[in-house]
DNA sequence: TATGAATGAGGTTTCATTCAT
DNA sequence: CATGAATGAAACCTCATTCAT
C-alpha cells in the first residue's frame, strides 16, 4: 500500500543519511530528496524531525529483536542461548552498518536517554532481560545489577562492531565466536 | 596570563554546554557567553567550532591519560596494572561526568572517527597499548587484535559510566572493583 | 440537503476559529477538521480560502441586517427607530461573540476594505441608509456626510461590543440603552 | 548611533509593510528587504516577529501621546481640552496613514487584546482617563463606565480617520470640528 | 460528491563566521 | 587582542491547494 511505501521509504533515507552524517549534518530536505518525496509529505507521517528519529530507532530495534530471535532455541542451554544472541548481534550489526551507525548514534544522544533508561528500569520483560535472570537464579553468572550484566556482556560487542565498520579491525566467524566467548567468560562467577 | 585564561574558559564552557546539550545544541554564541568572552574572540584562538571542539577532546584526553598515570606503578604485576587504569578510568569519568559525556558524544560523531582510526592503527605508544603488548607476550591475556582487546577491556567500563551519569545505577567501590575485574577475566586466555 | 448541510458546517467552523485564532492563525485542515469533512470537500464549496472568508462574512452580514429586520416598525418615530437598530446591533453582537469577532476582524483586514467601499460609495440602498436619508430630509440630524453620521451612530457600539465581550465591561439593557441614546444625541443637530 | 539607526529603520519597515498588508501579509524578510538590513540583523533587536510588532505598537502609542500632549493646556476648561485631543488624534492619524493603519490592525488582533485590557483596567494614569475622571467629578460628561466614555469619544473619530484613509470622505478642519464636537454632545449629562 | 495524501513554495528563526571599531 | 553588530545561508516546519481514487 502506497502509505507504508512512502512511510517506509522516508525511514530509510533517514537512516541512511543519519548514520553516515549524523543529526545534525541530516537536513529534513536532504530525507525528503532521498526518500523521493516532498519536504512536506515528511509531516504526514511524523510530526517533528525529532519524532522521525524516534520512529526510526524504534523500527531498527524492532528488527534486531527479531533477528536475535531468530533460531533462538529455548531448550539450548543458558551459555548457549547467550553465544546465540551475541553472534547474531554482532552480524545484524555488520551486515547493515547503517544501522549499527543509527543506533549507536541515536544511544548516544538526548534521543538516547529516555529510551535507555525506560529499558533498564523498566519492566521490559524481553528475552534478554529474561536469560540473563534465569542464569543468575541458576549461578551461571555473577550476581550484579543488570546494566552491569548488559554492560559487561555487550560494550565489546558494540565496541568491535564500530570498529569493524570503520575498518580498523575485520570480523569474521572465528574472531566473533572468540569475543562472545570471551565476554561470557567475563559474567561467569 | 590573559591569553590562556581566556582560551582555556572557552574549552571549559565548550565542555559543559557540549556534554549538555550535543555539538548540535551548542551554538557559538552559548559558548562565548558561558565562557564570558565577545563571540569573536572564540575565532582568535580556534579557527573554527570543529577546531574547538578538537582542541577540547584533546585537552580532555590528556587529562584522562594524566590521571591514569598517577599511581601508576610500572613495578605491579600486569594485572594489578590493569587494574588501576580501569579504576581510574571509571572514576575520572563518574567525577567530572561533563567530561565523560563530552568524550563519548565526540567518539560518536564524524569528529571521533579519525581520532580512534589514528589511535588504533596508530603508532601512539601509549601507556595501554604498550600494557596490553607485554601482556599479550606473557601470555597472560588472549592473542586477539588490539582493536577486540580494548572493546573487551573498556567498553563494559564505558557503558557502566554512562548508566551511572543517568542515574541507571549507582556505582561505589566495590562495584567497580568487581566490574574490572570482570574485564580482566574476560581477557585472560 | 446533504449539500448544504456540508457547506454550512464548513462556513459555521470558519467562523468560530477564525474568531478565535484570526485569519492567519485558522488552516483550511483546521476547518475541513472542525466542520467533519475533508481538506478537498471544502473546494467544492469554495474556489478558495478568501472565496470562504467572503462568503462567511456575506452570510453573517445578512443576519446581522435580518436580526435588526425583526421588530422594525416602518411607523415609529425615526428616533425609536434607530434606537431600536442600535439596540439590535449591540444585542445580536454579544449574543454571539463569534460573529462580532469575525466581522470586526474582515473589517480591519484586506478583505474589509473592498466591501466596506461598496457599501459607503454605494448605492446600496439598505434599510439604515434610507432611515438617515429621512432623519436628515426632516431635519432630525446633523447634515453630514453620510460616513460620519455612520461613525457617531454606530462607532461607539461596536467598541463597546468588543469591550463587553474581552470582559473589560459588563453591558445590560440600562447601559446599552444609555450608550445608543447617547450616540443618538451626537447626531442630533 | 548606529545601534538606534538600525532598530528605527526596522520598525519604521514593519509599520509601513504591515500597515498595508497586515501582520500575515509582511514576511520578516520584507521588513528586512524595504528597512536596507539582513534578515537575521532583526533577531538581534527584537527576539521574535511578535515581539517587533510590539514593539513598533508601543513606538506608535507613545508618538501619538506625545502629539497630543502637544498644546494640551491644563488651564484650560474641560471641554475645550477635550476638544484638542480630539482634533489631534484625527489630524495624528490622518497626516500618518500608516501609523493609523497599524494601530488599527493591532487592536483587532490577538496582539491589542492584552494591551487594550491594561489599559482600560489599568492603573495607566494617564493625561486622557484623568480628564474624564475629572470631567465625570464636576459633572460635565455622563456617570457611565470608562470604557463606554472612551467609546463614545473616540469610537466615531477611529472611523472617520479609516473611512478618510480609504477614500470615502475627504476630512477638513471643519468636518473633523463638527465630528468632535459631535462627540462631546454624546458626553453631555 | 467526497476524500486525504501529496505537493512545494514560502514562512520564521538560528547560527557560524566576519570585520570595523 | 577584544568586541559584538551584522550577515545570509540554511534549517525546520506550515499550509493552501490539487488530484487520483
Amino acid at each position: 500500500m502506497e502509505n507504508t511505501d512512502k512511510r517506509m521509504a522516508v525511514i530509510q533515507a533517514a537512516m541512511e543519511l543519519i548514520a553516515e552524517n549524523g543529526f545534525h549534518g541530516t537536513p529534513m530536505s536532504g530525507i525528503a530528496k532521498r526518500a523521493g518525496v516532498a519536504a512536506g509529505t515528511i509531516y504526514h507521517y511524523f510530526e517533528s524531525k525529532d519524532a522521525l528519529i524516534e520512529a526510526t530507532y524504534a523500527l531498527l530495534e524492532e528488527q534486531l529483536l527479531e533477528s536475535i530471535r531468530q533460531g533462538y532455541c529455548e531448550d539450548s542451554s543458558v551459555q548457549e542461548r547467550f553465544l546465540h544472541i551475541g553472534r547474531m548481534l554482532v552480524s545484524s550489526f555488520i551486515v547493515f552498518p547503517m544501522k549499527s551507525r543509527f543506533i549507536e548514534q541515536f544511544h548516544n544522544s538526548p534521543y538516547g536517554v529516555a529510551s535507555r533508561r525506560e529499558r533498564m528500569l523498566g519492566k521490559k520483560n524481553d528475552l534478554i532481560s529474561s536469560l540473563f535472570e534465569e542464569a543468575r537464579q541458576q549461578g551461571l553468572i555473577k550476581d550484579l545489577p543488570l546494566p552491569v550484566i548488559f554492560a559487561l556482556a555487550f560494550g565489546p560487542l558494540l565496541l568491535i562492531c564500530r570498529d569493524h565498520i570503520f575498518g580498523l579491525i575485520t570480523l569474521d566467524d572465528l574472531l566473533i565466536e572468540k569475543t562472545v566467548e570471551a565476554c561470557w567468560n567475563a559474567l561467569k562467577p
